[in-house]
This record gives C-alpha cells, sequence and structure tokens, in this order.
DNA sequence: TTGAAAGCGCTAACAA
DNA sequence: TTGTTAGCGCTTTCAA
C-alpha cells in the first residue's frame, strides 16, 4: 500500500486537511507547519493519489486525442506539439487510433468519457462528427484538428487549404502555361475537398480549361499515390506538371517515378502538400506548400484549454492557419 | 452531474449494490432483475465512472509508454502495435515523449505514478535506467522495449540486432570482398552497441582487417547520417559498401548522395538496418535488416499484462526477437 | 491558522 | 438472490 496523506498527517503531526492545504500550495499556513508537513512528505516518498484527487475535482488532467492513425508522421507531429503544450499545464494525454473508422471513433469516445478525461481533440476520419456529441453530451469539450466535419459544431484548427494550394499551382501555371494535373484525397476529407477547390480556382484563376483525364482523386495514402502516377504517366499524352495533394502520396507518386527510371529532371515538373523531411530528401517538387504542423497542434490544445479552464460561453470558433509556399528547387 | 450508479438503482427500483454487479457482469442474478437495471441504465444514458472505480479496486486500465520521441516512424510502430494489442483487454495508452533527455523521463515516471497507471512499457533513451526505479518502488511493472539499460533489471523485448547486422554485413561481403564502411549510432544505447558488433564479428569472420577510418559513430539522426556518408564520400579512396546501422541515417545518407549525384548504381552497395515504408521507395539499398517492429510492441505489451494479471514472481525475461534479412536489388 | 467530518462514485464484505 | 454499509484517498466546507 502506498504512502496516503493520512500517514503524512501522522508523521507531521497535523490533520489531514493541512497536509492536503500545503500539497495544493494554499496560503493561510503557518511556515513552521508548513515545513513540518514538507518533511514528512519527503521522508515518507509521499506521492499524490490523483486518482482520489480526480473523484473530488472532477478534473483528470487527461486529454484524449483520437487520430486515424498512430504510425503516421503527420498526425504525430501533431500529437507531439499537443503533448509539449499541454505538458506545460499539467495535463497528460491519452492517444487513441481509429484506424480511420468511424465505428472506432464511437468507441474511443465512449472510453474517453468513461475515463473523464477534461477534454478531446479529434483529427476526424471523414465528413461525419455527430457521434462526438457523446463527449459534448457528458460535458466534455471537444476541439477539431486538422479536419471539419460538416455535422458538428466545435472549436476548430485547420490550415487554409484551399489558399495553399492556389498558391502553389499558380506558381507552377507561370512557370509553364501548359496541362497541369491534379493528384487529389477523398472529397470525404475536408482538407481534400479544400485543396481541389484551391486547383479549380487556380485554374480559372489562368483561364485554363479542366481536363478531367488529369484530376485524378485517390486516398491520401502512398499506394493510392503511386497508382494514380502511374496513370497519369500511361496516358497518350502525360502532363507537364502535376499537383500532389498529400505528402503520402506524393510518396508514392515519386516511387513510381524512380522505378520507372525518371530522375527530377526528366519526370513532369511537381507541386506538393506538406513539407516535411521527405520531400526535401526525395528532391523530385518544384513547390512545396508546408504547413504549420506544430501550430495546429499547440493552437488546438490552446482552443481546449480555453473551453477547460476558461470562459465556456464564447462562441464556436474556427482557425485557419496560413501555409508557407517553398520553392524546392528552381526548374 | 452525470448519471450515477444510485440514480440508475433508483430507476430500476434496486441497490446500488446490484446495479454494479449487473455492470460488472457479475453471476447470481435474476435475469429479471438484470433486465431491469439494462433498461435503467439504457434510458438514463449511465456510463461507469472509472475514476470511482479506480480508487476502489486500484486498477485504473491506463499504461504508459515513454518514449524517446513521437514523432518517429518507428517509434510510433512500435507504439501503434502496442496500443492495439492493449486495446484488446480494454487498457488505454497514455504516451509520454521525453525527448530523449534522462531529466524528462524521470518527471514522466513520477506523472505515471501519479496517474495510477497498470504498468509501463519504456523505450529508454541512454543507458541508465536505474531512475525508472520509482516505478518499480511504487508496485507499478515496467518493460523495456528496443533497448536495455545496463542498470535495471526488468522484463525486456529487443531484436537480435548483432545476429541481424551480422548477417547483412557477411552477404554484402560475399559479394564483394572488399573495404565496407559502418555509420553507427551512439554507444549510449544497447542497440547500437549490438549493431556495430554485429559488423565487427562478421569482419573477424571473412578476416578482414578493421578500417578505422572506415567506421564512423554519429547519433541514429538524418543530419549525422548525412555528415557521415559525407565523410565516407570525401576520403581521398572512399569505400566500395557502407552498412548503415538505422533508418534514420540511412535516410539522410541517401540524402547526401542524392544530393550530390549518386544514383542507386553509382553509388556504394548500402546494407541498412530497419526496413520501413522508405527504404524501398529511396531503392539505394541492396540488402536490409527487417526489424519485426509490431512484435516488439505486441510482445512489450504482452510480457507486461503477464506481470499485471498474472504471476508476478516469475523471474524477469529478456526476449529477443529475430530480425529478417531482405535483399532489395540484386546488385 | 488549523481540525473534524462529509462525501465524490464505486466495489465488496457481510448479512439477510 | 439482493441489500446494507464501510471505505478507497482526497478536497472542502464549517467550526473552532
Amino acid at each position: 500500500m502506498a504512502v496516503t496523506i493520512k500517514k503524512v498527517a501522522e508523521l507531521a503531526g497535523v490533520s489531514t486537511a493541512t497536509v492536503s492545504r500545503v500539497i495544493n500550495n494554499e496560503t493561510g499556513i503557518r511556515q513552521l507547519t508548513r515545513d513540518k508537513v514538507l518533511k514528512a512528505i519527503a521522508s515518507s516518498g509521499y506521492r499524490v493519489n490523483t486518482i482520489a484527487r480526480s473523484l473530488k475535482t472532477n478534473r483528470t488532467g487527461i486529454i484524449g486525442l483520437i487520430t486515424p492513425e498512430i504510425a503516421n508522421d503527420f498526425f504525430m507531429n501533431i500529437a507531439r506539439s499537443i503533448e509539449e503544450y499541454l505538458k506545460g499545464f499539467g495535463y497528460s494525454l491519452i492517444i487513441c487510433n481509429t484506424n480511420e473508422s468511424t465505428v472506432e471513433e464511437i468507441h474511443r469516445a465512449e472510453l474517453l468519457v468513461e475515463k473523464c478525461v477534461d477534454g478531446v481533440i479529434v483529427i476526424p476520419s471523414s465528413n461525419s462528427g455527430s457521434h462526438f456529441s457523446i463527449l459534448k453530451d457528458a460535458g466534455i469539450p471537444v476541439v477539431l484538428a486538422d479536419r471539419l466535419t460538416s455535422d458538428f459544431n466545435t472549436d476548430a484548427v485547420v490550415v487554409d487549404n484551399q489558399k495553399g494550394v492556389y498558391m502553389a499551382v499558380s506558381y507552377l501555371i507561370s512557370r509553364d502555361h501548359n496541362r497541369i494535373a491534379f493528384i487529389g484525397g477523398s472529397p470525404e476529407l475536408s482538407n481534400a475537398r479544400e485543396r481541389y477547390e484551391g486547383y479549380l480556382q487556380a485554374l480559372k484563376e489562368y483561364k485554363l480549361a479542366k481536363d478531367n483525364k488529369l484530376v485524378l482523386i485517390g486516398n491520401f495514402h502512398v499506394d493510392s499515390g503511386f497508382k494514380l502516377m502511374k496513370q497519369l504517366m500511361e496516358l497518350p499524352d502525360p502532363p507537364d506538371q502535376v499537383f500532389i495533394a498529400n505528402n503520402f502520396m506524393h510518396m508514392g507518386a515519386i516511387k513510381y517515378l524512380i522505378a520507372n527510371g525518371y530522375n527530377p529532371d526528366s519526370s513532369p515538373r511537381i507541386g506538393s502538400f506538406d513539407d516535411l523531411e521527405l520531400s526535401s530528401i526525395l528532391g523530385y517538387a518544384s513547390v512545396t506548400v508546408a504547413q504549420p504542423v506544430k501550430g495546429i497542434g499547440s493552437k488546438a490544445a490552446e482552443l481546449l484549454l480555453n473551453r477547460i479552464e476558461g470562459d465556456k460561453t464564447v462562441p464556436f470558433r474556427t482557425i485557419r492557419l496560413q501555409t508557407d509556399l517553398k520553392i524546392t528547387r528552381m526548374r
């Protein structure tokens, strides 16, 4: 049995209430008493039992993160910055993997309610988020990150996907007014939709017609990028430029190009979303839309803590962070 | 205020004890009573408060993972398989990032004690692990994963690093009996040491002398791989073959090669540890030591749950999983 | 400035 | 088969 507050109280010759006050750094305690208690704590090796504390205070200091995938560089960079931010405020993070499944999202939300977490950050795996009302109903604030849902109103942090893509595609077009293809993700995801809109916007701006053969929609995974790039390159008349809407598809696309003997100079000119370590290593992309990954995480955490510790009545906000255009090779 | 067991009891017209029994699926309850309670639970939207339960049972159903880095493909693949395994037994995972710092390791261990976690899996960031006795002293079982420490005795799951490297380097030597370099990680890490031993073992086996100019030790990060590969290639007489002891160094090394115009055919023949998506995309490695990443995670989780739910008195075990030699290109 | 005591929501003897 | 009741370790009135 671990040392409890009671034991410490005995040791220090005070009441448990006094010990509690010292632990919580309350004022109005004689210095002598405080010292006695502190000494008893040190000598006994006492450590708070946060479970007992939580039962009383209704706060656990635990935040849940519901993410479509754990082993994913992008999501985990978000997770990392969430964790970093929360740490400064004494919160811990329970990470829940949903495998991009709505059913799992429901299970995990229920679990987090039972764990009495103080708040939840969700990276939704689809356009629908109404099931997260399980959390809201239990009085647990929710913040969406990276993606929005169409049917669940709450705080959210996303990037300005459309503008990011618009700028990158505009850049490409400005270099070569010619056939520019688009490899995108499922319209189930708000960010995939927005990126597609950015592409369309740029075409329109430059008065280029959309060529349906050059617009390929897949699913944000490596395999999909591979397949779609293959499909493009096997056209009778392959495009001169390709914009790829996500880093995994980018990886897959490059995989295809390398495997088929294209080097950065002989391949179509490439633009891509996301700017992780990888792009710079692969070296095929000419322009890249860099996301403020850390910003997404820390801002989401910030919004969440505001709901938890601050004013709960302010209207929900959707924060849109700006992306950064990176010219990675002059070509 | 959320619905409690008391409210359900009232609704069903039974005692709280009975409700508790139904919740915990105990036997010896009349079907009629059970049904009444179940109905009351459903209609009231009741959900267990695991905090209260934990206070009573001394079990939280939470496992801690202490890892040197969150945004790291390798560690998060381990985390993923841990999470997957635990989920099946009703446990959740709190992930703690230590930034490869011992001080942070201590903080996180203390935190996990206070959170009353049922067990902890640690990927240590250095050779020393004595500070994890904080956990042991609190009665919390610990399992080490991926790396061992020299001063903390507990269950552990690692791979057979030495044998893996030995086999890969032997393969390379068998193809070309010539100068083979080694790019490795800090001897602070058990796996880095073991991999180096594997290299030495292969040299010895083939009666090749060790050339100190060809043995470069860095730190398992991308930058280090870049720098060391540069150092090698700038030698008056660069090596014909290089074994790289970790995937991030591999990435860095390839980055250097690509940046300097080497393609897979003109570069030295390369062998490497780890076999993530990436290696196959980059396509430079001829042979690769594939780790059973999922196995590390699930086995570690299994050992931990054995300690928690099973016999606590069995002696500590170190499980060594075997690696897999993958010939990735014939050259 | 301190202490006594109630109670957070649940489980688990023990009794009936 | 079900109910009564005593805590689990802590915080927090209220009283002194």
